[in-house]
DNA sequence: CTGAAAGCGCTAACAT
DNA sequence: ATGTTAGCGCTTTCAG
């Protein structure tokens, strides 16, 4: 790069101290006079000098890189995370390496420990639904590395995990779909065993029981939150010999499955069928009709998840243990309808 | 992390010879004696040792890392930028770090230039429409960084740029509409000054003229690669007298914006107008009807790039400089319609 | 083909 | 509040 990049030297030289002194002023120490602490910060600033972070990383052990670990179909979603968590990072002076992963293989640990290790990572932020794998978030932690998980649940303490209620997003929606005078309402679900399934499908029977209107069970299909599924399942439910009114899947790629085939099956939507989705995917606003669906607090949550990783790094146990419960929203579009 | 991680001196006193000799070792250089390196690489394994990239970095002014420079509203094409240059990454030892950013700030050369600085890394990979920043290019040669940039044309020299060949898919559109007996088509330009722009449009021009139908200047519209834009000149090109049986957006997010236009104005895609887009976006297969579109090889040319690169890295100056010529596909869905 | 020694640029005890 | 002295783990002259 820089044929003779300033160094930590140059600055002690110029500045007629030594370079504990610098090392001081750069990382913020406490023990420096202010005058001093002033003068020096303006020679550096003069100097345009920056800490290499290789050397800085060697002594200190410490990188100053966080990773990021995901294996999502949802890119808007990654994307969003990565913007979240970079704009705390920005601020904070870290760098942030990506690792796209398959959920599925089995190496999947061994290659996310490997990962955090190899690339001395400070820190990894996981995203869902490879945060709800227990074994990875155990292996990270015996491996000493520091982690935080985006969930729709508490599943680990605190410092550990930042969370948005999906619960309490999918109760929303049904007393959405019942204010519509919906009482009649297909569930399109994630596949079993996930977490978000579990919390979307509850959230969602109980407010509707709340409502008196239980979910029947002829009602209630198992997809696996992809397009194909959603496909699927709407033929399942419709064939019903008292079809539902109203379908909310619970994702948009399963959503825009259910219009593609009630379309499919001459239906009108929403006036002879009322869809709903999760996510608020890049498709929610441009399929037609466009779609009634919840929208997650992404950025929010990302830039939690990157403070709170910071703060666990730097050893500010409390900070990192603070425990917002973020709300997504509902997102009311076109592909919803009164029938009353 | 481990508390005693293993070193290159642990690896140097069980195996009885110096550091040099594994720093050879790990490094692939050639002087080391064929049994002695053998001897030494099993050890290695056993100890499941792997070098501190950072120790490897300050000495050898590398870092290992390569950077991703983009500021691009398609989520998708991100991601799958990142994954083609991380499987490459995953073979060659590097790891990537990501910057999205402003394009219009007038901070964007500036920042770009520091983040490779601050973060020693050893190159950056620069996503359209970024990438088609000059000044950028030239800024990042002259502060001596690496950087390979993802283009529709050659803007730089051959070991600073991968190119896909959006002429002749434009081309190859027009074609294909043509034989579907379209005439009258019209056609949205993304905005002016970008390259892709004038690479999409030229293509679809020249095509067209060789089947000896000029595309009529009326037909022409200007827009933004944004959906807004897509609908805004649907409209005005529908107005026309004499309207198009056909519309290709130059990108999917026009197109959708088409899609959503024609059917809010009472027409049926395709029946009475056939859309065609460009990006094969995650849209393209999801709307209804499904988008006929231009699929660029992203993976190959990510791939590709991450590959000269590194090439470049590591003074391999002939791999750096092959040029190859990668040709997107025509991918033939529902949006289009024969009208023989 | 291999080894010894000198750093790369920074932080961390331990003084003072 | 500031300076001194060792390294962090690796690569690289330069000898042999």
């Amino acid at each position: 790069m820089n044929s003779k990049k300033t160094t930590i030297n140059d600055v002690a030289r110029l500045s007629g101290v030594s370079k504990r002194t610098i090392s001081r002023v750069i990382n913020n120490s406490a023990k420096v006079g202010k005058a001093t602490r002033e003068r020096i910060q303006k020679i550096i600033d003069e100097l345009n000098y920056s800490p290499n972070p290789q050397a800085r990383g060697l002594a200190a052990r410490r990188s100053y890189l966080l990773g990021m670990i995901y294996d999502n179909p949802d890119a808007l979603y990654i994307n969003d995370v990565q913007r979240g968590v970079l704009s705390v990072c920005r601020e904070l002076g870290y760098e942030l390496v990506v690792h796209p992963c398959d959920m599925k293989a089995d190496t999947l640990i061994d290659e996310a420990v490997n990962f955090a290790g190899r690339s001395k990572l400070d820190g990894v932020i996981i995203l869902p639904p490879v945060s709800e794998n227990n074994d990875l978030a155990g292996a990270l932690g015996k491996a000493n590395v520091n982690y935080v998980r985006l969930a729709s649940i508490a599943l680990d303490s605190a410092e550990h995990v930042v969370i948005s209620n999906e619960r309490s997003a999918a109760a929303a929606m049904a007393d959405y779909l019942v204010s519509l005078g919906h009482r009649r309402i297909g569930y399109i679900a994630g596949p079993q065993g996930m977490k978000s399934t579990r919390e979307r499908l509850e959230g969602f029977c109980d407010a509707l029981e709340k409502h008196g209107c239980k979910l029947d069970g002829d009602l209630l299909a198992i997809g696996a939150y992809s397009f194909e599924s959603g496909i699927e399942c709407t033929r399942t439910l419709l064939a019903n010999p008292e079809p539902p009114t109203a379908i909310f899947a619970s994702n948009d790629e399963m959503a825009v499955g259910v219009i593609n085939a009630a379309q499919d099956m001459g239906m009108n939507v929403p006036n002879d069928l009322s869809v709903a989705g999760f996510d608020d995917s890049i498709l929610a606003s441009r399929i037609i009709p466009s779609l009634t669906t919840i929208r997650r607090p992404v950025k929010q949550m990302a830039r939690l998840a990157a403070t709170k990783l910071i703060a666990s790094i730097d050893g500010r146990t409390d900070d990192a243990q603070t425990s917002i419960l973020l709300v997504p929203e509902l997102v009311k579009r076109n592909s919803t309808r009164s029938i009353l």
